[in-house]
DNA sequence: ATGTTGACGCATG
DNA sequence: CCATGCGCCAACA
């Protein structure tokens, strides 16, 4: 199993309204936090899939840095503001600064 | 086989 | 608080 679908099925299990970190799940997979952020990266850009493995209903919204805040607004590939949008829709609260509550909504295994 | 690339995180100034 | 610097390592080309 390749290391980017260990790291797909984890982020799956982070239920609606929480969120992970980088760190948490690099931890967990006993992974460089690069890793997991290549790892969705590549869901972006690398759409249509290699090989037909099924990578859809992958909650990457609910991926975030360590300071609580969005890591996606310089890309191109993703669309200014748009993770922050979809958390707000699962009901997550981001302050003055772009930055959520962590303890509030970090999500514990 | 070899070089490059990051959706990171932490330390430091 | 902001800015660099760099270690990290799977996948890609």
């Amino acid at each position: 199993m390749k290391t980017y679908e260990r790291i797909y099925k984890i982020v799956k299990k982070i239920p609606k309204g929480k969120v992970a970190t980088y760190g948490q799940i690099g931890q967990m997979l006993n992974l460089n936090p690069r890793v997991v952020g290549w790892a969705l990266n590549r869901l972006a850009k690398y759409k249509p899939n290699t090989k037909g493995q099924k990578q859809d209903n992958i909650p990457w919204q609910r991926v975030i840095n360590s300071k609580g805040g969005i890591s996606t607004n310089k890309l191109m590939n993703i669309p200014l503001g748009l993770q922050q949008l979809l958390l707000e829709k699962e009901g997550i609260v981001f302050n003055e600064n772009k930055k959520i509550n962590l303890r509030k909504y970090l999500f514990k295994h």
